[in-house]
RNA sequence: CGGGGCGUAGCUCAGCUUGGUAGAGCGCUUGCUUCGGGAGCAAGAGGUCGCAGGUUCGAAUCCUGUCGCCCCGACCA
């Protein structure tokens, strides 16, 4: 491609309104172009990136067994209200109705569209085992678009959905969509991480995350130092502590007058956090309140309590006039002592003995408090965040935290739509059977952007070759005024251009500087400099994008390609 | 949706407090010079100051409303 006939946009300033580097380079670099929030225009150098993307998948899907196909966008609302997901899927779910004022939702996810073919067209158990994917757009209303293309209403996403005749065989191919995804993220060039995950509201019961590793991740995963474990936070099991030392300390109260958080109590007392409690009040299932203990440096992971039995779903914390009628003081002073509400104490918290916690009572706290003697013994659940340094749950090493860009996502769904919408086959004996499913998606677009996140340094993007827009871009230097530059150059695009290699031409005409600026930013691969310096010996100057120095060549097409593989 | 901020040239922004004929840098066009890491000189194009009302002799500037966008919190590929 000659760049004097191509649409190549690239500014030296950031736009003001890019937060992250993927977005800031991709507006700056020519690949994207904002129509509204989260709204995004692929213009042709990106488009070809995402094609590369695309083109990646498909052919792992492909191998791996799946079979595409292509569903409407629009899905007659009927669907989603058989599956309840109409109701459930809350806001997120871009509806509109037509002329007739007939309800439809432009699909985030398809499971039901593609329930609903199988319910039709699958009869048999000999038709399956049947995995169907597609790549298209997906619609989502979201709350908050950001960071570019990585957070969009509008995104290309590839999904796949599968059915089975038993758990067993829908186990086995969620290993090989594993294997499939892990081949896919390998081909592209990202370092990635598989992560155990929760499963949200597209349901089921075993699902894993495909997480790209950087440091403007939304999502935050625990990973073993010493062995494969990773979850998303969200999902990461908190191991239980040794057993509670024995009681030691008396208990009583102490003068707290503005200290409300664990943190100034532990200041305030010189004791460390890790012996103070709070409580964090919610609505219980059913009616009244509960009280979630948990140790004074832990956080709470909403997702785990709502999953118990005597918490509401979804989480509601008690409001201050609730806390106050039920406990004589306002939150900041509350403790598990006297029997107030039913407490629930997180593992860590209830294996502390002579802790720290509120007193009841505006103003105190209560140190050398002991369970079982001081508050009533504790129902023990893992209701907490697992933190940095914690052990892993394996057993094997230490947990850290790191950031991740979630771009796969894979389930096991079980029959909770094909049973929903009952889809059903005959099997051998010729009895009805509901096919297990799974489901397993991938974000295209995002991860374009999740892979600049991790490829590029000052002067722009650093494109994994595989989806490079262009593997080589050719620079004549004075092209215009020497014959001798033009020539060569000219010859060496015309032969790259006949062997296959995907060339950019910088015919431009442009002076050395900004040319070279534009091949840094746009970030493709490899660079041959043809210039006098060079050709009055013969040579060629290669350089690898991100690579320290250049290297001259001599000036020949095999010797380019050489290099290129080097 | 709640909280904060911003809408002035293609981009980054100044001007607004204190109303008086719309600005800079970058980019773009043309010419000459220059030509190995974002050149110099000269000439030029380009803006209903987000939109609608209002106040005023006069509004980018003050007031009201409205729309859009960005950032922080609850969602997900």
């Amino acid at each position: 491609m000659r760049l004097s006939q191509y649409f190549l946009v690239t500014t030296k300033e950031t736009p003001a309104d890019a937060e992250v580097v993927s977005h800031q380079l991709m507006l700056r670099a020519g690949l994207i172009r904002k129509l509204g929030a989260g709204l995004y225009t692929w213009l042709p150098l990106g488009l070809r990136v995402l094609r590369k993307v695309e083109t990646i998948v498909r052919e792992e899907m492909d191998r791996a067994g799946a079979l595409e196909v292509l569903v409407p966008p629009q899905v007659p609302a009927e669907l989603w209200q058989e599956s309840g997901r109409f109701d459930q899927y809350g806001p997120e779910l871009l509806r509109f109705k037509d002329r007739h004022q007939r309800d439809f939702v432009l699909g985030p996810t398809h499971e039901e569209t593609i329930t609903d073919m199988a319910r039709r067209d699958v009869r048999s158990y000999r038709q399956l085992p049947l995995n169907l994917y597609q790549i298209q757009t997906k619609f989502r209303d979201e709350i908050r678009p950001r960071f570019g293309v990585m957070r969009a209403r509008e995104f290309l996403m590839k999904d796949a959905y599968s059915f089975h005749v038993d758990a067993a065989d829908l186990a086995r191919e969620y290993r090989n969509m594993r294997e499939a995804y892990r081949r896919i993220f390998t081909r592209v060039g990202v370092r990635f991480r598989i992560v155990k995950a929760d499963s949200g509201p597209i349901g089921g019961d075993r699902s894993e995350e495909f997480h790209v590793l950087a440091n403007s991740g939304e999502d935050l995963l625990a990973v073993s130092d010493a062995s494969d474990y990773a979850a998303n936070i969200e999902a990461a099991e908190s191991l239980r502590p040794g057993p509670r030392p024995a009681a030691a300390a008396q208990s009583e109260p102490v003068a707290t007058p503005t200290q409300k958080t664990c943190e100034e109590v532990a200041a305030l007392l010189g004791v460390p956090l890790q012996t103070t409690v709070k409580l964090i009040v919610v609505r219980a299932r059913g009616g009244g309140l509960v009280a979630l203990a948990l140790r004074g440096d832990h956080a709470l992971n909403v997702l785990k309590a709502e999953k118990h039995p005597r918490v509401a779903a979804p989480l509601e914390l008690a409001g201050d006039a609730e806390i106050e009628a039920a406990f004589g003081a306002p939150p900041g002073f509350l403790g598990p002592i006297g029997d107030k509400v039913p407490v629930v104490a997180d593992h860590a918290a209830a294996a502390l003995a002579d802790f720290v916690c509120g007193a009841n009572r505006a103003g105190y706290h209560q140190r050398g408090v002991n369970w079982g003697r001081d508050a009533r013994e504790p129902e023990g659940a893992d209701l907490r965040c697992v933190a940095g340094g914690d052990p892993s749950p394996d057993g094997q090493g230490t947990l850290s935290l790191v950031r991740g860009i979630e771009v796969g996502h894979i389930f096991q769904l079980g029959r909770k739509y094909s049973e929903a919408m009952h889809a059903s086959v005959l099997d051998e004996s010729g009895k009805e059977l509901t096919p297990e499913m799974g489901c397993y998606g991938i974000g295209v677009s995002r991860v374009v952007a999740a892979a600049i996140e991790q490829c590029n340094d000052a002067a722009g993007i650093v494109w994994p070759e595989a989806i490079a827009p262009f593997r080589v871009i050719l620079c004549p230097i004075g092209r215009d005024k020497s014959a001798a530059v033009k020539q060569a150059a000219d010859t060496l695009y015309a032969e790259l251009s006949a062997a296959g290699v995907e060339v950019l031409y910088d015919d431009r005409g442009l002076r050395p500087g900004p040319m070279f600026a534009d091949a840094d930013l746009i970030g493709i691969p490899h660079r041959i400099v043809v210039g006098d310096k060079g050709l009055g010996s013969g040579q060629f100057e290669y350089k690898r994008r991100g690579a320290a120095e250049a290297r001259m060549i001599p000036a020949t097409t095999a010797d380019v390609i050489a290099a290129l593989s080097a």
